[in-house]
DNA sequence: CAAAACCATTGACTTAACTCCATGGTTTTG
DNA sequence: CAAAACCATGGAGTTAAGTCAATGGTTTTG
């Protein structure tokens, strides 16, 4: 698909989008048409821009992720630890969903206090 | 305490400090010696430190903490909805924690692969 | 008591992740 | 077929959340 399709089902800009790309983080070939040089973006890209927003979600960076998806193709780098790399963003996501659920529960709490009405004396 | 001691204590910067402090989202009064200008923070300050940083790992900008912490203060404001707000920030914190558990599976996963040798054919 | 360590203030700088703008070419549509 | 809608590229601008550097005053310490 193109990218003005992209972008209306993925919910992101055509800018994001491109921004995204040029990063490495999805991919597109040459369309087509040999006459203009619009680019095809794969239906599987849409996924891929879900995982994205997941791993967004869970603080990671965009060169974290950069990181992290070459782990899932390589499999195997000498000077890299791949492990102790995946184990060092899992503990830092572990942290940051326990961050949130404290936060969540004051929340929750701060909503709890402002729905009881106060009590007369 | 100093603000020396506080960002020893938190681990944060002295600049970051007095950054939260600009913005609002901590406070300090004048010492206790007339002679100088220097700041005393309260120990509770070092809880209201960890809370920020539960907000921040939930992804609540620092604006929106401003929001929250004045919701919790204020209690009765005219125009401004205070349950809808929080009931907003719960929806946003609650997606984002489903998120990062999706993201935290695909990280074990991965790890799951590359520790496990690959199978003779 | 002097050097080292600390403090405040101001303003410029940095980084990540976009976002906008200008330009010029291509497709689609009424 | 012309206007509207779409596309690519390059580069500048924006925002949030800090970080750094310069200056000048204050405390602590060996």
């Amino acid at each position: 698909m193109r990218i003005g399709e992209l972008s209306k089902r993925s919910g992101l800009s055509r800018d994001t989008l491109r921004f995204y790309e040029k990063q490495g983080l999805i991919h597109s070939h040459a369309g087509a048409a040999a006459t203009n040089n619009y680019r095809d973006y794969p239906e599987d890209t849409l996924i891929q821009l879900e995982q994205i927003a997941d791993a967004q979600a869970a603080g990671m960076s965009i060169a974290d992720l950069i990181l992290f998806l070459s782990q899932l193709e390589a499999a195997d780098s000498e000077d890299f630890d791949g492990e102790a790399f995946l184990q060092a963003r899992i503990d830092e996501v572990t942290d940051r969903i326990r961050r949130s659920e404290r936060f969540l529960d004051s929340l929750r709490r701060a909503k709890q206090v402002l729905a009881t009405p106060p009590t007369e004396p």
